[in-house]
RNA sequence: GGGCGAUUGGCUCAGUUGGUUAGAGCGCUGCCUUCACACGGCAGAGGUCAUGGGUUCGAGUCCCGUAUCGCCCACCA
């Protein structure tokens, strides 16, 4: 097969996916072992949500990183996953079928959703709603696997894996089983931050900090036995009926006389005490706070080290409770006065009781508008509130300085590209207050495979869940039944009742690195991917993904998951602004594909840096499509000049090998070619795929300015020298573009290499340019400086490059001379420099070039 | 409050242990339709490398400070 007339990349794409698709070009093979291996622990996207151009930067990374592994002839394990574990697919699901899901009904086997969803959603099991899931993601990921391997990516699709599939509920609880039985998963009881439209507990994970106005309201505590009152200022003053004491620093001589006295609170005449901890600033408000239980997080801490009582005021639907608290002696009116709150939200309790106390005389001054930092779910759109609950906790070193130390530890041995993604790791392992809350209270979700026994009362005894033998996983509790039950004894005293709850969606992708790996699903593939070698992610998931999947892997192995990280940057939109679905700013990656080619969307995708945010840039995109043009055409031109050949060595002198290359231009420009070729390897092999592309790049252009026209005559003439030299000289190019432009050099591959794949060829390596390392680097430069010069003449006397060259004079050093001279021929070829080449000495560079004389335009 | 990163021509960015005259691309200007490429080629103009100090024979690069921007973390009354 030879290079078509028009090359051009119109369906390439096409072409070439089918191709290595039939072909199995990407398809792992499980004969390998672990040493053999390169694992990738691909980020699973989000079905349920639509693919933009951010994915596509962050995935053509690891893509270039997969092939250029793969030549370097490591079998390289990368699958797909789907992330359908989680509240996007479960509301995707609901609105799309118009059903709910409800554990606590039977499964439904004959269950078939309505053509149209009804407008009443139909609450269907857990089962039947998985299934639906199921059923509905495989729609998407059609649509995301026709977009992967348009885009290229190198991946295995016959492993793919799903975050809601058997296999990943499986992993899920049986690694939640095992931590349980180590211990390193445990229950507790105790205040928790809360999403009262979720109606959900919340990790540290999932916070975000936003910046809220509110305003600081000084309110008057009365002092008792005759004290002096007490003026407190919050931002919460819906919160005094929940009020237990007031705090003040130690060493505060404004409050010190007062500590374990009493004072009462406004409006309810409650006696709280006045304490001290060293947590209370004396520089905020007053200097005295009052402590509600709970009203952020500090309170949390004040609550349990001072051992305080809990008054719950509000509720988990986030309304004031509909009776007070148990407060001891009151004021006469005080029932009456929270009466007017009860079943308000909040916000409208909060303007309520500012009225009260303006009316009882306890509110000093005007409220000071402030804003502050307040936290949020982060899908949330109300701030958080505390409330107590039993929930389920892993022990991530939130609570234990030593753990802690080991996961920091976890985090050193990790490898980080680029290196100060390290930093984000350690200040959210340093920063980590509390074990990580995995117990979500919705429906759709991995359940928690535990029963727990309900005593001759009918009560719940927590204390003594039920655990299924592994053998059976995954389970749903809720229509499972427990070991030494029937399930006529669910819900009845001396029977049993299922955990209600969910596990967060990271109790679950934290295992991709398992769940992919066939996690004793399939001990022989684990035994050869595991622990893997990447882990693609980006940063802003450093603190849930990356560090949970490190937790994890700790505990189960005692083991990083990965040796490496690769963070990745975001993209942003032209105007560098971060990309977000409800900006509307998102761009769809399949239309500029279309536009300018996978090639060059990938181009653009590799010019980012690693690990630095990115613009869209349709200019990037317009190079890379150059680029590959100029792909295309220059190979076709220098196949057409290295001529055609009926020997089985390939296209005339490859076969011969580096013997037939004996000119020096040839051998200095081959030289520098194993420069780059050691460049782009190690740049390379640190995970700078940018620099690679760059530098690779950069040597091409010049390939095609100058090297090609400076050999054409030579090589047209017959050259074995010449010929050979382009021929290697093209075949290691393409090598070393093809990690970042698949189609292209597949597409010049297939015209003069026969049935096989560039993407399986060997990568480039220093040794097979070993003969011409040592000869002169100065040669092809010089030569390379010189037609430069000549062109520039040309150009400024505005005629064509055709134009002959009557008569040039070189002003150059000795040393210049000598490397120019040997190439003196191709110089003049390339020039058409038909007059004498002349020699002056000079310290710089410069060519004076004269130029034939002007046709005479014909009388027209 | 602590930390990380960025700051280089109009725009987007390279610049790897400090080393001649700081590089690309886009855009702009001029020219060339040449036997690979007009989805092109060749060439040109354009930069006090944010700022103030310091180290050095030599600093875009190393050290200290400052400013601006972005992000991460933080017990945020």
């Amino acid at each position: 097969m030879t290079a078509p007339e028009k090359p051009s990349l119109e369906g390439l794409e096409d072409k070439w996916a089918s191709a290595w698709d039939a072909a199995g070009t990407y398809t792992f093979d499980r004969t390998k072992t672990r040493e053999q291996v390169y694992a990738i622990d691909t980020p699973p996207p989000t079905v349920s949500g639509s693919l933009h151009v951010g994915h596509v930067f962050s995935y053509t990374h690891t893509d270039a990183i997969a092939r250029f592994q793969r030549m370097r002839g490591r079998e390289v394990f990368y699958p797909m996953g789907w992330d359908d574990n989680g509240v996007p697919t479960e509301r995707r699901v609901q609105n799309f079928y118009g059903v709910r899901c409800d554990p606590s009904l039977p499964y439904d086997t004959e269950f078939t959703p309505p053509e149209k969803p009804a407008k009443q959603e139909i609450p269907i099991s857990r089962q039947n709603f998985v299934e639906l899931c199921d059923r509905l993601v495989v729609e998407d990921e059609q649509k995301f696997e026709e977009l992967w391997r348009t885009l290229g990516l190198s991946v295995d699709w016959s492993m793919t894996y799903t975050t809601i599939g058997d296999r990943a509920r499986r992993a899920s609880q049986r690694a939640f089983l095992r931590m349980l039985a180590r211990g390193e998963a445990y229950q507790s009881e105790a205040p928790t931050l809360w999403d009262v439209d979720f109606r959900m507990a919340v990790s540290q994970a999932e916070l975000e900090d936003r910046e809220v106005p509110s305003a600081y309201h000084a309110v008057r505590f009365a002092g008792t036995d005759g004290d002096d009152d007490i003026v407190i200022e919050t931002t919460r003053p819906e919160l005094i009926p929940a009020c237990v004491a007031l705090v003040a620093h130690p060493d505060d001589e404004r409050y010190s006389p007062r500590f374990d006295t009493f004072v009462t609170t406004p409006l309810f005449g409650v006696r709280v005490p006045v304490l001290p901890h060293r947590l209370a600033d004396p520089e905020k408000g007053s200097g005295i706070a009052m402590i509600c239980t709970f009203g952020d997080t500090t309170d949390v801490v004040w609550w349990r080290e001072l051992r305080l009582p809990t008054r719950t005021v509000l509720g988990r639907d986030g309304r004031l409770l509909p009776q007070p608290p148990d407060w001891g002696d009151t004021a006469p009116d005080a029932e009456a006065r929270y009466a007017e709150l009860a079943g308000k939200t909040a916000k409208q309790a909060q303007a309520r009781i500012v009225e009260l106390l303006d009316e009882s005389g306890d509110l000093v001054g005007a409220a000071k508008p402030i804003t502050h930092p307040v936290k949020f779910y982060e899908r949330g759109d109300r701030p958080l509130e505390i409330v107590s609950s039993r929930q389920w906790y892993i022990r991530n070193g939130g609570r234990d300085p030593e753990l802690r130390t080991a996961f920091l530890e976890r985090g050193r041995e990790l490898q980080w590209h680029p290196a100060h993604m390290r930093s984000r790791y350690e200040s959210w392992v340093e920063g980590l207050n509390s074990d990580w809350l995995i117990s979500r209270q919705r429906y759709f979700g991995v359940p928690f495979p535990l029963w727990y026994p309900l005593d001759a009362d009918g009560e719940v005894d927590y204390a003594h869940p039920l655990a299924p033998d592994e053998a059976r996983l995954p389970v749903d509790p809720t229509s499972d039944t427990p070991e030494g039950f029937t399930e006529d004894q669910r819900g009845k005293a001396g029977g049993f009742v299922a955990d209600p709850d969910v596990m967060d969606t990271w109790a679950t992708s934290s295992l991709t690195p398992e769940i992919a790996a066939g996690w004793e699903d399939d001990p022989d593939l684990f035994a050869r991917v595991f622990p893997m070698d990447l882990r693609p992610q980006a940063f802003e998931i450093i603190r849930t993904w990356l560090f949970s999947t490190i937790v994890r892997a700790h505990f189960e192995f005692d083991a990083l998951p990965w040796t490496d990280a690769a963070i990745s940057g975001w993209v942003l939109d032209p105007d560098r602004k971060k990309m977000s679905k409800s900006k509307g700013n998102v761009v769809t990656p399949m239309e500029p594909i279309r536009q300018f080619g996978a090639d060059a969307m990938r181009y653009w995708a590799a010019s980012g840096r690693p690990g630095v945010d990115t613009a869209v840039d349709e200019g990037q995109m317009k190079v890379g499509r150059r680029l590959a043009i100029k792909i295309l055409n220059a190979s076709k031109f220098a196949l057409g000049v290295i001529g055609d050949t009926d020997s089985s060595d390939g296209p005339a002198g490859f076969g011969k090998g580096s013997d037939a290359i004996t000119e020096p231009l040839d051998r200095s420009m081959l030289a520098s070619l194993a420069a780059l070729v050691a460049h782009a390897t190690t740049s390379f092999e640190t995970y700078d795929y940018a620099r690679a592309l760059d530098a690779t790049e950069r040597f091409f252009w010049g390939f095609c300015d100058d090297y090609l026209e400076l050999v054409k005559g030579r090589a047209y003439d017959g050259s074995d020298s010449a010929r050979a030299a382009l021929a290697t000289a093209l075949d290691t190019l393409l090598r070393l573009f093809a990690p970042h432009m698949p189609f292209v050099t597949e597409e010049v591959w297939s015209w003069w290499r026969g049935d096989g794949s560039v993407h399986r060829a060997p990568w480039p390596v220093v040794d097979e340019l070993a003969a011409f390392a040592s000869d002169d680097l100065a040669v092809y430069p010089a030569a390379a400086a010189v037609l430069g010069a000549v062109r520039k003449a040309k150009s400024e006397a505005k005629r064509s490059m055709r134009t002959d060259v009557t008569h040039v004079v070189v002003h150059a050093t000795t040393e210049l001379r000598r490397a120019l001279e040997p190439a003196l021929d191709d110089v003049r070829n390339g020039g058409r420099v038909v007059g004498d080449v002349e020699f002056e000495d000079g310290a710089e560079l410069a060519v004076d070039v004269t130029l034939a004389a002007p046709e005479e335009a014909p009388e027209g």
